[in-house]
RNA sequence: GGUCUCGUAGCUCAGCUGGAUAGAGCAGCAGCCUUCUAAGCUGCGGGUCGCAGGUUCGAAUCCUGCCGGGAUCACCA
């Protein structure tokens, strides 16, 4: 804000000393390094083929013209080439006076005609979610919240892999060993049971090529057609014929698994708009071939594969329909591109999907550009980097998957074994303990992942992120709650801090605390312009630090000075808001008290 | 091999649309609770920003090459 004032100021400065048109991006403002005096700086050296002076002779020129021009505008001093200008605190109290009871401080109100589709989640169902989907998850909500927070009308979308060859082994495997078990009989999560079908059918898989390979069959052979692999290709081409037993039992699977995904979303606190099944969108894809072939643009191979050839892109062949007719990944993912452009019209497709896809979303975008739609350009694939573990990554083979429940079962029972250490209070109801418990269990966890930038790889130490010390999520729930605190003291000796603040000499806390308190709506839209919940969490650190270091420098309820006192009182109301606000977007909680 | 990515303190990460002496946390050491929540604060030590060139008044940041890690190039999703 005060930025872009200087700035213009800085143009106007420039062509009326040096009779010369400023091109914006040479007009440099930024922040002053906390080592020198000063808020703002003007960086002078690109100006100096303008001002055909020295260094110190423009900044000092400038530093005179623009402190004439503002009354916010109070001094100004030139080391090197850098002209630092201080800001009359009376500018900080204005902007604090204008904004500290603003419920919704740093957003933007949502308009209607940019719809932004962020497509997040996609899991398959034959097994649970692991700390992979618990990173794609969270990204995904978040930066939804971020969008809308940035006035962006967002909307939510999972697609959900309902149908393919992964499913039809888990249900054969069922129907094979299962001996007519449900995952209530057992009491198992549905997801877990699924899963669990899917890891058998792998083993017998396994048995079989062993087998085969005894019995004299070279490798590749014996992995292609091993008996159960067969049957499992039958079920799915049965399974897309419509075939009726396939079809019911597919739907009782699916429904288990359904009900064991929405335990896990729900304790997550992830949600959407709409869900898509891909089982309702892949014959749309279907279509889209056809269509295709019709208009030329794709072909048939003698075996009656149809394929699109990307090799005038730089690309391969890409294979869109199997010989035997049968869908596969990029079929279904093309008509439901279609049938969400049908649905939204929107201005932005964005597709949380794993960087181990960037060539998939390539070629996806070639074919529906070959297919002649201009809307492809809408598509834009947030890949996040994949997630590490200490010893590795995670295998499903190897065992070392992490799943997601079993995750957050983890944090909980640390939550609660710290904060029993730490005994704060022995007032709490058990619901209380347990809602506090969840609270920092989920926090830790959140900020955890979220910090880190989507598109960067990051390592998951189970040791560190239930760590809730220094830069956590604890940290900054603790310092929200401290917050809270403190306000609950001045209500009881009814304190009204509610005032109006002028000419007030700011200490330095107070100030850089409410300089950074004015970045939040800046720091809300860069993270909405660049997809990353990281942007918000690390200045909800930063915030929270700065915060932590005026509370211990300057006493509140013990303030004699009203003004002062009220001042404080306010600056750490306005700070806890916005703690909370950004958590939010965040998807994480904030406790009254811990 | 082609394409794409990443490489910053012992570890995990910021900083990257070029700007001043590169920042946090963890771990280590030393202080601070008869004062508003010590899940906190303060201080110390710790760096050739992978290497080498180039562009520039100025490079962790941009370009090229090399080294090292990862992803991908499936009738898996």
């Amino acid at each position: 804000m005060i930025e872009n004032t200087i700035s213009k100021l800085l143009v106007d400065c420039v062509k009326s000393l040096y009779d010369s048109e400023l091109p914006s991006n040479l007009a440099q403002v930024q922040k002053t390094r906390p080592d020198f005096e000063g808020d703002y700086t003007v960086v002078v050296f690109p100006l100096l083929r303008i001002s055909k002076k020295n260094p110190e002779q423009t900044a000092n020129e400038i530093g005179e013209f623009l402190q004439n021009s503002s009354e916010y505008i109070s001094g100004f001093n030139v080391v090197k080439g850098f002209l630092n200008l201080s800001i009359s605190d009376s500018y900080w109290l204005n902007f604090f006076n204008d904004n500290w009871l603003k419920d919704k401080f740093g957003k933007v109100d949502i308009k209607d005609e940019q719809a932004l589709v962020i497509e997040y989640s996609s899991p398959n169902t034959n097994k649970p979610l692991h700390l992979g989907h618990i990173r794609n998850n969270l990204l995904g909500w978040s930066v939804a919240e971020i969008n809308k927070a940035a006035g962006k009308n967002v909307k939510k979308v999972n697609l959900v892999n309902d149908r393919g060859i992964h499913i039809c082994k888990s249900m054969l495997a069922w129907q094979k060993y299962g001996e007519e078990r449900k995952p209530n009989d057992i009491g198992i999560k549905g997801d877990k049971f699924v899963g669990d079908y899917y890891v058998k059918f792998d083993q017998e898989y396994k048995k079989e090529i062993a087998n085969l390979i005894e019995s004299g069959s070279d490798k590749e052979d014996a992995e292609k057609n091993a008996p159960i692999l067969l049957e499992a290709k039958q079920m799915l081409k049965k399974w897309e014929e419509g075939d009726t037993e396939v079809r019911e039992l597919w739907q009782e699977m699916n429904q288990w698994v359904y009900d064991g995904f929405d335990i896990s979303y729900k304790r997550m606190g992830i949600d959407f708009d709409k869900v898509y099944y891909e089982s309702d969108t892949y014959l749309l894809g279907k279509s889209l071939v056809e269509e295709g072939l019709e208009k030329g643009v794709l072909f048939k191979k003698e075996d009656g594969s149809v394929w699109c050839d990307l090799s005038d892109e730089g690309l391969d062949q890409k294979l869109l329909l199997r010989a035997d007719g049968t869908s596969v990944y990029m079929t279904q993912d093309l008509g439901t591109a279609q049938l969400r452009y049908d649905d939204y019209n929107p201005t932005d497709l964005v597709y949380v999907v794993g960087n181990e896809q960037i060539y998939h979303f390539d070629v996806l975008k070639k074919v529906l550009k070959k297919l002649g739609r201009s809307w492809a350009d809408a598509i834009h694939h947030l890949s996040y980097g994949m997630v590490e573990l200490p010893h590795g990554k995670m295998k499903s083979r190897e065992g070392t998957v992490v799943d997601a429940d079993d995750l957050m079962d983890a944090m909980y029972d640390t939550a609660k074994t710290t904060s029993e250490e730490l005994a704060k209070f022995d007032d709490f109801t058990e619901e209380e303990s347990d809602k506090l418990y969840n609270i920092l269990s989920l926090g830790a966890l959140k900020y955890f992942i979220l910090k880190v930038d989507p598109k960067k790889t990051m390592m998951f130490n189970p040791e560190e992120s239930i760590d809730f010390t220094g830069n956590t999520g604890p940290f900054i729930q603790y310092t929200h709650a401290r917050i809270k605190s403190v306000l609950r003291k001045a209500k009881e000796a009814k304190i009204n801090y509610n005032l109006n603040f002028d000419n007030h000499q700011l200490e330095d806390k107070e100030k850089s605390l409410i300089k950074l308190l004015s970045d939040y709506p800046i720091i809300i839209q860069h993270a909405a312009e660049n997809y990353s919940p990281a942007v918000i969490a690390n200045y909800a650190y930063e915030l929270a630090k700065e915060y932590n270091q005026f509370y211990h420098a300057l006493p509140m309820l013990k303030e004699e000075n009203e003004t002062k006192r009220s001042l404080r009182l306010a600056i750490s109301e306005f700070t806890a808001n916005t703690i909370k606000s950004a958590f939010e977007l965040l998807g994480i909680d904030v406790p009254e008290r811990m």
